[in-house]
DNA sequence: TTATTATTGTCTCATATCGTAACAATAGAA
DNA sequence: TTCTATTGTTACGATATGAGACAATAATAA
């Protein structure tokens, strides 16, 4: 399996994706695992020539989720020369079974654009890349220890979710279409690591008009039905 | 006088730079004008190959300006294919009396990273880089328009600044060391283009216990003098 | 049928915040 | 001493938020 030539991407720039999804009250990202060194990093990738930058990254997203149209928003670009460490990269090309070229591009320095998305996890279906044997969910609040400074893009990432959460009322992008007051609290509560207080988040939302109320979901629970809600447009 | 080398520099990565500085109740950011066609583009310039992006920024920055410390932040990074204008930048390049070579590096497609930086108006002494014979304030809000995507560019930075005014309480960077209420308020209106009541903005401001008390400053006006603050830290 | 339980939707009340206006203080001019 | 313009502070009403109370209700148990 050959790897990509020098002429087929923009050298030097890359792009780190922060996959969120949520699934039994945890928030998540997803995770590479690389062939033999179980080292894992973000699902990422590289510009081609005539491509713009979001094209790109919603390319490399599709072909790991399966999904075309996700939330994307652009948070920060990483390039400190620290990032730049030939050897790792090197022992995950090699370990993928190809054969590196003398001064092969991936090996250069790389300036990386990062993007998170948001995303209804029962709706992807995971692809790996080349040089990976797995693609996973990982739990946020229990993350490994990942290649490079992936560490540092995911906590940038979570921090501009958090920033935003209000602000661009993004939080029902990890639900499915309806879902009940209580699932969207789950989901803020996971991005902004604490409790929040019911009756006070139900009549925020509320008071903003952004949902349309549905028919009540019987869980066949011993209690009242909640309503099902979708966001409005 | 030649042109950089394709070795001095990271290939299709750029900087702009939106720098915003506060005069006559103005907001204005810096300009340059180039050669001859007296185009105008934000100043900007090029990573070298061992060297943090922040720290080229900081670098060009400190070329402009004559300042080595000043408040900057990272807003958005432009990839779009439509930012490949070979054609513009080799109109510049001539005009500046120089050779330029077949392939040229500067020719390529860029990527460019964009931040803004506050500073104090006085603070500066100008110097225009090899392409431009001038660099000068323009007041934002009657902006010529600019090479590139340019425009675009400060519409993002001014976007960010106006989000980040509150949570990141950065007003002050634009005054000098000791300012009035008035003043520290003409800023904010500059920024968020709108007016703001008197009394609201007073009491915000002095509750968030960030403000030092200190002289009072006469102007020679007949009516009473306002306190000079400053920052605390 | 009725009582029970768990959860949901709504309301109330205290508190904090903000828009608005009023008022007192004061530096210099008349 | 009075007047004018501006500043610093306070008062009051409107609005938003924290915290709790209360009614509604779906399924189960009696």
């Amino acid at each position: 399996m050959p790897l990509p030539d020098r002429s087929q991407y923009i050298p030097h720039l890359a792009f780190d994706s922060v996959v969120f999804g949520f699934s039994k009250g945890k928030l998540k990202i997803l995770l590479m695992e690389y062939h033999a060194t179980g080292w894992l990093a973000l699902p990422g990738g590289f510009v081609k020539p005539d491509e713009d930058l979001e094209t790109a990254v919603k390319r490399g997203l599709h072909e790991r989720t399966g999904l075309k149209e996700v939330y994307l928003e652009q948070f920060h670009t990483f390039g400190t020369v620290d990032r730049f460490q030939p050897d790792v990269m090197k022992t995950i090309l090699l370990a993928s079974g190809a054969e590196v070229p003398e001064n092969y591009w991936m090996l250069d320095r790389f300036f990386s654009v990062g993007y998170y998305a948001l995303l209804d996890h029962e709706k992807v279906s995971l692809t790996p890349d080349i040089l990976s044997d797995s693609i996973t969910w990982y739990e946020v609040d229990k993350l490994p220890s990942l290649i490079f400074d992936h560490n540092i893009i995911v906590q940038k990432a979570l921090q501009t979710l958090r920033e935003n959460l209000d602000r661009k009322l993004i939080g029902g992008n990890l639900l499915p279409e309806r879902f009940t007051m209580n699932e969207l609290q789950a989901v803020y509560e996971a991005i902004l690591g604490e409790k929040l207080r019911r009756t006070s988040f139900q009549r925020k939302m509320l008071s903003l008009e952004i949902l349309e109320r549905h028919e009540k979901l019987f869980t066949g629970k011993s209690h009242k039905a909640p309503y099902l809600y979708s966001f409005k447009l």
